[in-house]
RNA sequence: CGGGGUAUAGCUCAGCCUGGUAGAGCGUUGCGUUUGGGACGCAAAAGUCGGGGGUUCGAAUCCCUCUACCCCGACCA
């Protein structure tokens, strides 16, 4: 690509409120130009790099036995209507009407389309098991979009959809999935882990996402330095404490705490660490109120509490008037120490091997000091409840977590029965008996990963793209060209040449003076530079650097091609 | 959904508190100089100050309202 006939539009400057170094650069090398809240337009150079990941995706599901398909963005409600999930989504659904009136969302995920497609064309077992799936624009109106594309609300998305007859061959496909999803982070040149995973508003069983690893990452993940065990924080088992519980040895005491309300105000004021405290939070859920209580130092995990088998369905937080009615008190003071019997205490593991330890004293502004359970408090439950932290041990026996921060590019569940039962997808057995298929769904956020890249590779001076994502592999940058064409004739010999031997090069014949055009490339990262001016040629050599190098070379030629093209 | 903020030239922003007829940098166009790390000079084009309403002799500026965008929170007591 000569850039002159190219849309290069690069930027100076760039919003106050661009956070994060994928989005800044990403505005800056001109790969994206916002058109509303969460809603982005690839330009020409933006489009070239979501295109390379898109290849490498598609390249895989394919060697990995998965069919290319495309389905509609536009799905009518009846069919989410089967799933119950027009309206157990919740607020990401885009719901659109038509001028008939007919319901309609814009597809966030595929599996009711995708069901219904194979209920319609699969009707044997001798069919199965099959993947299919497609690389397809999705929206999710998410509460907060941010980050440019790491967060948006459309965004590129690679959706996989396996049908099975046996759990053994949607075990099998998961296996060939999982294996593909690492190859392709391997040759996108990414550091990443894959993570046991909560299986969240799709369900199933098995799940794991493949996490990029990065500072900026909004995920957090668990994993071990002993083993290869790895996990979403909110999935990783928190074990119960090695040691016993100590016998009793204070009294009860209720002490005055006025306005001390937080974990570290009340330590703070009464000088005891926050692991001998007891947090406790009172949650609604279907079947009336329920206690959670944790050490002071741990934190409630959302995911482990919404498992309770006192929590069924949704829970939130009990409001200030239900606390005031059911215990008399308010937030700050609540504590297991005489709760009315109808109120579950569900104890986690850790502050149940807790004693004479603090708590609130169900009364404003006092807690109690010296509590001991079962003297002093019940428990009707002891259960995993709150999140891991760094120095846990792992739950697989092998070593200490550690918590790191990811961002989820892909996610493969072991969906079972679920969808294919509620939409009646049935096939007929060896025996022509009717079974419903079981199903697999593996996803790939397409234009995420371009931002999770650059967050991994870029530095001061712009993105640095692990080469099978660079725009182009090679940029060719004529110094001088006004005076003569000596350089640019030269410039376009090799430019011919390297094309030639199918390699992606950018030949910048802007005309520009070095420092905008060295700037640019670096900007926009292209990983090989060549420099070619009439200084090089008298003295038969043409400069390279690498984007991660700091140091021109002088190369002949022939070290020119050996470097580029291999041996 | 709750709270806060912002909206002014193509882009990034100042001006608003204290009302008096519109600014900067970058970019763009023309001419000239310059040509190895975001050059310089001269000239120029470019804004219904987000929309609507109000107060006032006079509104980018004060008030009301609508819209869009951004930030924080919305399960840690």
């Amino acid at each position: 690509m000569r850039l002159s006939q190219f849309h290069l539009a690069t930027v100076k400057e760039v919003p106050a409120d661009a956070e994060v170094a994928s989005h800044r650069l990403m505005l800056r090398a001109g790969m994206l130009r916002k058109l509303a809240a969460g809603i982005y337009t690839w330009t020409p150079l933006g489009l070239r790099v979501l295109r390379k990941v898109e290849t490498v995706v598609r390249e895989e599901m394919n060697r990995a036995g998965a069919i290319e398909m495309l389905m509609p963005s536009i799905q009518p409600r009846e069919l989410w209507e089967e799933t119950q999930r027009w309206e157990k989504f919740g607020g990401q659904l885009l719901k659109l009407k038509d001028r008939r009136e007919q319901e309609y969302c814009y597809g966030p995920t595929h599996e009711e389309v995708i069901t219904d497609f194979a209920r319609q064309e699969l009707k044997s077992y001798k069919q199965l098991p099959i993947n299919f799936y497609q690389i397809q624009t999705k929206f999710r109106d998410e509460i907060r979009p941010r980050f440019g594309v790491m967060r948006a609300r459309e965004f590129m998305m690679k959706d996989a959809y396996s049908f099975h007859l046996t759990p053994e061959s949607l075990a099998a496909t998961y296996g060939v999935m999982y294996g593909a999803y690492g190859r392709i982070f391997d040759r996108l040149g990414l550091r990443f882990r894959a993570v046991q995973a909560d299986t969240g508003a799709i369900g199933g069983n098995a799940s794991h996402e493949f996490q990029v690893l990065a500072e900026s990452g909004e995920d957090a993940i668990a994993w071990s330095d002993g083993s290869d065990y790895a996990a979403n924080v909110e999935l990783a088992e928190a074990l119960a404490p090695r040691v016993e519980r100590p016998e009793p040895a204070a009294e009860l005491q209720r002490v005055d705490t006025p306005a001390r309300k937080t974990m570290d105000e009340v330590s703070t004021f009464l000088s005891v660490s926050p692991d001998q405290c007891v947090k406790t939070i009172l949650v609604r859920g279907e079947q009336g109120l329920v206690a959670l209580c944790v050490r002071g130092d741990h934190e409630i995990n959302e995911v482990k509490a919404a498992k309770l088998e006192e929590l069924p369905g949704a829970s939130v937080l009990a409001d200030e008037a239900e606390i005031l009615k059911a215990t008399g008190t308010r937030p700050g003071f609540i504590g297991p120490v005489g709760l009315p019997d109808e109120i579950p205490v569900i104890v986690d593991r850790s502050a149940a091997a807790l004693a004479d330890f603090v708590c609130g004293g169900n009364a404003v502004d006092t807690h109690y000091t010296g509590a001991n359970w079962n003297r002093d408090a019940r428990i009707t439950r002891i259960a995993d409840l709150r999140k891991v932290v760094d120095g846990d041990p792992s739950p697989d026996g092998e070593g200490t977590l550690h918590i790191a921060r990811g961002i989820e590019v892909g996610h493969v569940f072991q969906l079972g029965g679920r969808y294919a039962e509620a939409m009646n997808a049935t096939v007929l057995d060896e025996n022509g008996k009717a079974r419903a298929m079981l199903m697999g769904c593996y996803g790939i956020g397409v234009s995420r990963i371009v931002a999770a890249a650059i967050e991994q590779n870029h530095d001061d001076r712009g993105i640095v793209w692990p080469e099978p994502m660079a725009p182009w592999t090679v940029a060719i940058c004529v110094i001088g060209s006004r005076n003569g064409t000596q350089a640019q004739d030269a410039a376009q010999a090799l430019y011919d040449e390297l094309t030639g031997h199918g390699l992606e090069v950018l030949l910048d014949d802007r005309g520009l003076r070095p420092g905008p055009m060295f700037a640019d490339m670096e900007l926009i990262g292209i990983p090989h530079r060549i420099v070619v001016s009439e200084r090089g040629l008298e003295a038969g050599t043409f400069e390279y650097r690498h984007r991660r190098d700091t140091e021109n070379r002088a190369l002949t030629r022939a070290e020119l091609m050996e470097r580029l093209l291999g041996a």
